[in-house]
RNA sequence: AGGCGCGUAGCUCAGCUUGGUUAGAGCGCCACCUUGACAUGGUGGAGGUCGUUGGUUCGAGUCCAAUCGUGCCUACCA
C-alpha cells in the first residue's frame, strides 16, 4: 500500500468491479429494502443536491445490503418537458436552423437524438460518487412502458370524471407559449407605481378614478367596482362609464371585496387577465374579454394602433395617449409583487385557454389521511405541516402544457370539436363506434412532466407488468428528497399511488436540506457560485474554475465580482479530494437544519480522515505481514485494551444502527470519526505498538475489519480497496466488502471493569503528558516518575503496562509502596494514586506557579458555585438525590484537583 | 399578512424532543515535536455572559412569553 491514499487510483476501478460482479442487483432474501431514486432531468449535470441525496440513499442502501436484505435501488431519469425542449431548441438554433420551422415529429426526433447523446451523462456522473443503484433496471419517463402507464392512467381518470377539459385562467408564459404551474411562478417584489385613471360617468357630471398597477389591461376591463358602503362612490353603482379609445360601455358594480382604504377605492375589473377579477367576473356575470394572443401580442379587442404589439412594451405609449385624453392623471410609487416565470424571467400573464385539469379534492383527502394516520411519515416530522397546508388548499391541477416534448394527451377531436379519449385512434374508433369517414386529430398538448413523475414509484416497479417484482418491492421503504419538491412531487406520488395501487408509495420520507455555498447562498450558475461535485472529487485548476463560473453568467456586470470571489475562495483551484471524502462530508452535514453550507475546509478534514483509515490499515498489514489470522478471538490471552476496543466497537455498531433508524447521518459520521481517530488510532494502535503478540495481531485484524465494514456504507471506495489487501492476505474470506455482512454486537462480558481500568491508565498517561507540555519539558528528555497507588487492581495494571506508559510519555515509571518524601520530585495527586515527577530543576518555577494559581482560582470558583447549590435548602429538599450526590462527588473531585495543584505549587516554591 | 427555520468558540455546526457533571466537535489559531501507519501526522493549549429581556423552576443553552436580527415558504390589495 502507498504511504498516502490516492482516490484517483482506486475509485473508478472499484466501481467497475462492483458492476462487473453485479453487486448492485438485489439478492434473494426474505426481507427487502427498496427505494426509488428521484429521477434527475436528462438535461442536467450532477449538482451538489444530487450528490448529497445520492450519498444519503447509498449509505442506507449499502447498509441494508450488508444486512443481507434483498435491496433494490431503482434508478432512472426524467424527461423534464419544458427544460429539455428549451435546451434542444437552443441547440438547433445554434446550428443555424429556426426550431419553429421543424415539424413536431422532426423536433421530437431531435430531442431523442440529443437524449441518447447526453441524456446518460448524469448517470455516469452519478456512478462517480459511488451510487450502487441497479442500473439494469434503469428507467426513463418517456420509455414505452412508462408512457403506456401514463396513457392508461389518464384515460382512467378521464373516464372517472377526475380529468376534464375546461376554459380557465392559467399562468401563461408568453416566451414559452405554454401554461405553467403556479409552483413554477416566482413572485418578485418590484418598485412600481399605482396609476390613477379617471373616467367620466355616463349621463352624469361625476368622475371616477381607478387605481391600477397594470394600466395596459384596461382594454380588457368589463366593470369598475366600488365598495357598496363607500359613501364617496356608492351612488354611482348601476351607472356606466365609457372606456376611452375603444369606447366600450362598462358598468359600475358594487362588491365589498373592494378595500376602501386602498388606492382610490375604485377597482377596475379585468376578468380575463387577473385571477381575482376572474372570480368577481364570474360572480357578477361580467363579460370576459381576452385582449392577448398566445405570443403576448395584443389582439383585435384593443385600440387599433396597439393591435399586435407586445403587452409588456406598450405601457409608456399607452399612458401618453391616456394622458393626452385627460384620463391618466398621476402615478404614485408603490411596491408591487409581480409574478415571473421561474425559467424565463418573463412576467406571467393570466390567460383564458382550453386546458386539461385534474380534480384534486378526493385525491387530496386521501393524501392527507395517510400522513395523518402515520402510514407515511416525514422525517423530520415538521415537514408534514407544509404538506398538509398545501393539500388543504389545493386547487385543480392543470396537467396540459403547450409544448411538444412529453407525453401527448391521448385525446382526439372530430371536426365538430367533440372529444374522444383513448389509447390511440383505432382504439377510439372502436370504443365510440366512429367510421373511418370521420376524421380525427389528436390534441397537440402534452402532459405536465410531474404527471409521469407522480407515477414513478409504481410505474418503475413493473406495476401491472411483473407482479413478482411489484409485490416484492412496492411500497418502497423510503423516499429521500429535498423540501423544495414536496408539492411538485411527494404529494402527487402519494395521491396517485393511493388512487391506482391502493397503497402508499413509501413508508418514510426523509427530507434533506438544500446545499448552499459557504456564505449560505443558493448555488446558481447565473450567480457564478456553483461548485461541481465532480470538481471536488477530481480537483480543478483555478483557471478552469474561473472559466466554468463565468461562462453561464446571466449578467456580465457580475463577472469581475465572480472572478474576485473565486480567486479569494480558491486561490489554487480545488484540490482532489475523492468521492469518499465528499460522501463523508455530506453525511456529516446532514443534520436536521434546512440549509447546508458547503465548506471545502471540512471536506479536506474528511479526506484526511480517509487517509487515517488507510494508514491504520496499512500499519496493521505491516505488523501482521506474515501472520496467519485465526478466525475468532482468543479472549484468554487478551489484555484489557483488547477487551476495551471490542467494547468500543460494540458501541460503534449500536450507534450506527441507532443513527440509521433516526436518520441522523451527521451524528453517525461524527461518532465514526471520533471513534476511529481518537480512540482506535490514537490509543489502541499506539498501545498495540508496545505489544505485538499473536493475540494482539488477531485483535488488530479483527478490529480493523469491523471498522472497514462499519465505514463502508459511507466511504465505499477506500474501504473496498483496503478490503482487497486483507482478502489477498487471507484475513477475510468474502471476496468483496460490498457483499459482506454488517457487524453485529459481540456483547463482551462485563466481568472486568474494562472501561474504567483503561481509563485509569489513559488518565495517568494524559496527566504526565500534560504536565510535561505545560512545564515545557523537551519531548526527548526522559523523566523519572514514581507512582504511589492505593487501589490494588491499578497496581497490577500499571505494573503490567509500565512499558507502555513509559513509551507513550517518554518517562521511566516506578511503582512505589509508600508516599515519596523526596523534595526533588513534584507530585500530582489523584483519587487513586499520586504521581511524582523528577522535573523540578528543569523548569522556570515562577512562570509555572503563576499558571497554577490561575487554575486554582478557576477551580475554586466552580467549587463556589457547587457550594451555593448545596447550601440552598430548597435544592436539597427538591432536587433528586442522584443529582445532589453528583454535585457532592463532583465537588470532592475538584477539591482534590485543587489540592493536587496546591501541592504542586508548594513543591515548586521550595 | 400568515406559516416555518435559524441565531451556541474566529468559521461551519452538534447539544434543546425528555431541564441537572466544569456546554462539545471539525476546521482555523498558538506552542512544541522530521517518534519506524499517517506532517493528509503527533502532543499540549488558548478561545463561548448559548441573540436580547422577562417568566416558570431548587436549577434554563434546553420549557414558556415577548423582542431583535436573519433566511425560506405560502397567500396576496388593485
Amino acid at each position: 500500500m502507498d504511504k498516502q491514499y490516492k482516490p484517483r487510483d482506486i475509485e473508478q476501478k472499484i466501481y467497475e468491479s462492483w458492476e462487473k460482479h453485479k453487486c448492485f442487483l438485489p439478492k434473494d432474501s426474505a426481507s427487502k429494502f427498496s427505494i426509488v431514486l428521484p429521477p434527475p432531468n436528462v438535461t442536467g449535470t450532477l449538482h451538489m443536491g444530487h450528490a448529497f441525496q445520492h450519498t444519503i440513499i447509498d449509505v442506507l442502501v449499502r447498509y441494508h445490503r450488508m444486512l443481507g436484505k434483498s435491496v433494490l435501488w431503482q434508478p432512472g431519469t426524467d424527461h423534464a418537458g419544458i427544460a429539455t425542449q428549451l435546451v434542444v431548441e437552443n441547440r438547433i438554433s445554434n446550428s443555424g436552423i429556426n426550431p419553429k420551422t421543424l415539424s413536431r415529429e422532426k423536433f421530437i426526433d431531435e430531442v431523442w437524438k440529443w437524449k441518447e447523446l447526453s441524456g446518460n451523462s448524469i448517470i455516469n456522473q452519478t456512478k462517480r460518487i459511488g451510487s450502487s443503484a441497479d442500473w439494469s433496471r434503469n428507467r426513463f419517463t418517456m420509455d414505452d412502458g412508462l408512457s403506456e402507464i401514463v396513457r392508461n392512467i389518464f384515460i382512467e381518470l378521464y373516464n372517472n370524471k377526475l380529468i376534464y377539459r375546461g376554459n380557465r385562467l392559467v399562468n401563461w408564459d408568453i416566451k414559452l407559449q405554454t401554461a405553467i404551474s403556479d409552483l413554477e411562478v416566482v413572485n418578485e417584489e418590484r418598485e412600481d407605481f399605482l396609476y390613477h385613471l379617471e373616467y367620466g360617468v355616463k349621463d352624469s357630471v361625476d368622475k371616477i378614478i381607478v387605481a391600477t398597477t397594470r394600466p395596459e389591461t384596461f382594454f380588457g376591463d368589463s366593470a369598475v367596482c366600488v365598495n357598496p358602503s363607500d359613501t364617496r362612490h356608492n351612488r354611482l353603482i348601476g351607472k356606466k362609464i365609457i372606456l376611452p379609445m375603444i369606447n366600450r360601455e362598462i358598468p359600475i358594480i358594487g362588491d365589498d371585496i373592494v378595500d376602501m382604504e386602498f388606492g382610490t377605492g375604485c377597482l377596475k375589473i379585468t376578468p380575463a387577465h387577473d385571477f381575482n377579477d376572474y372570480k368577481i367576473g364570474k360572480k357578477h356575470n361580467l363579460e370576459f374579454i381576452n385582449i392577448l394572443n398566445k405570443d403576448g401580442g395584443l389582439n383585435e379587442n384593443v385600440a387599433k394602433k396597439y393591435i399586435g404589439r407586445n403587452i409588456h412594451d406598450v405601457r409608456e405609449d399607452l399612458l401618453e395617449d391616456l394622458e393626452s385624453l385627460g384620463v391618466f392623471k398621476e402615478k404614485v410609487p408603490y411596491k408591487n409583487t409581480v409574478p415571473v416565470g421561474e425559467r424565463t424571467g418573463e412576467v406571467i400573464e393570466p390567460l383564458l385557454t382550453n386546458q386539461w385539469f385534474m380534480n384534486m379534492n378526493d385525491l387530496a383527502k386521501d393524501g392527507i389521511r395517510v400522513v395523518k394516520e402515520k402510514k407515511v411519515n416525514f422525517v423530520p416530522e415538521h415537514w408534514e405541516k407544509i404538506y398538509f397546508n398545501w393539500l388543504e388548499n389545493i386547487e385543480d391541477w392543470c396537467v396540459s402544457r403547450q409544448i411538444v416534448w412529453g407525453h401527448r394527451i391521448p385525446a382526439w377531436y372530430d371536426i365538430e370539436g367533440n372529444v374522444y379519449v383513448g389509447n390511440d385512434e383505432e382504439d377510439i374508433r372502436i370504443r365510440h363506434n366512429l367510421s373511418d369517414a370521420i376524421s380525427l386529430s389528436q390534441d397537440t398538448d402534452v402532459l405536465d412532466t410531474w404527471f409521469s413523475s407522480a407515477l414513478w414509484p409504481f410505474s418503475t416497479l413493473d406495476w401491472k407488468k411483473d407482479d413478482a417484482v411489484f409485490q416484492r418491492y412496492f411500497p418502497t421503504n423510503l423516499l429521500v428528497t429535498g423540501f423544495d419538491i414536496i408539492f411538485f412531487w411527494v404529494a402527487r406520488m402519494i395521491m396517485m399511488s393511493l388512487k391506482f395501487t391502493k397503497d402508499i408509495p413509501f413508508k418514510k420520507i426523509y427530507i434533506h436540506g438544500l446545499v448552499r455555498d459557504s456564505e449560505g447562498k443558493k448555488m446558481s450558475k447565473s450567480i457564478g457560485n456553483v461548485i461541481d461535485p465532480l470538481d471536488v472529487i477530481e480537483g480543478i485548476s483555478l483557471d478552469k474554475l474561473l472559466e466554468k463560473r463565468t461562462s453561464s453568467l446571466i449578467n456580465d456586470k457580475h463577472k469581475s465580482n465572480v472572478i474576485k470571489k473565486t480567486k479569494r475562495d480558491f486561490p489554487d483551484g480545488i484540490k482532489e479530494f475523492g468521492a469518499d471524502a465528499l460522501r463523508f462530508n455530506f453525511c456529516a452535514m446532514a443534520s436536521t437544519g434546512r440549509d447546508i453550507n458547503f465548506d471545502l475546509k471540512r471536506i479536506e478534514g474528511y479526506r484526511n480522515f480517509c487517509n487515517k483509515i488507510w494508514n491504520a490499515s496499512r500499519f496493521i498489514l505491516l505488523i501482521c505481514k506474515d501472520y496467519q489470522y485465526k478466525e475468532g478471538l482468543n479472549s484468554k490471552d487478551s489484555n484489557i485494551f483488547d477487551k476495551w476496543i471490542l467494547y468500543k466497537l460494540d458501541n460503534m455498531v449500536a450507534d450506527f444502527k441507532k443513527y440509521t433508524k433516526n436518520y441522523r447521518f451527521d451524528l453517525m459520521a461524527n461518532s465514526i470519526y471520533d471513534f476511529v481517530w481518537n480512540e482506535y488510532c490514537d490509543w489502541y494502535l499506539e498501545i498495540a505498538k508496545n505489544n505485538t503478540s499473536e493475540t494482539t495481531k488477531n485483535y488488530l485484524i479483527f478490529s480493523i475489519v469491523r471498522i472497514i465494514k462499519i465505514c463502508h456504507p459511507i466511504i465505499p471506495f477506500i474501504t473496498e480497496d483496503i478490503w482487497k489487501e486483507f482478502y489477498n492476505k487471507g484475513f477475510v474470506t468474502e471476496q468483496m466488502l460490498i457483499n459482506s455482512s454488517f457487524p453485529t454486537q459481540i456483547r463482551i462480558s462485563k466481568e472486568y471493569d474494562v472501561e474504567s481500568r483503561v481509563e485509569n491508565i489513559r488518565d495517568i498517561i494524559r496527566k504526565i503528558r500534560k504536565i510535561r507540555a505545560e512545564l515545557s519539558i523537551h519531548p526527548k528528555e526522559i523523566v523519572s516518575v514514581k507512582i504511589f497507588i492505593n487501589e490494588s487492581i491499578l497496581v497490577s495494571d500499571v505494573n503490567e503496562h509500565s512499558g507502555l506508559i513509559n513509551n507513550m510519555t517518554n518517562i521511566k515509571i516506578e511503582v512505589i509502596d509508600q508516599k515519596e518524601e523526596n523534595l526533588d520530585y513534584i507530585d500530582l495527586i489523584d483519587e487513586n494514586y499520586t504521581l511524582y515527577l523528577k522535573i523540578k530543576n528543569m523548569i522556570d518555577a515562577n512562570e509555572e506557579m503563576a499558571k497554577i494559581d490561575k487554575k486554582i482560582t478557576d477551580l475554586a470558583s466552580i467549587v463556589n458555585k457547587i457550594d451555593q447549590k448545596l447550601n440552598n435548602k430548597k435544592f436539597i429538599e427538591r432536587a433528586p438525590s442522584d443529582i445532589i450526590n453528583q454535585n457532592i462527588s463532583n465537588k470532592a473531585k475538584i477539591e482534590n484537583d485543587i489540592l493536587s495543584l496546591r501541592s504542586l505549587r508548594d513543591t515548586l516554591s521550595d
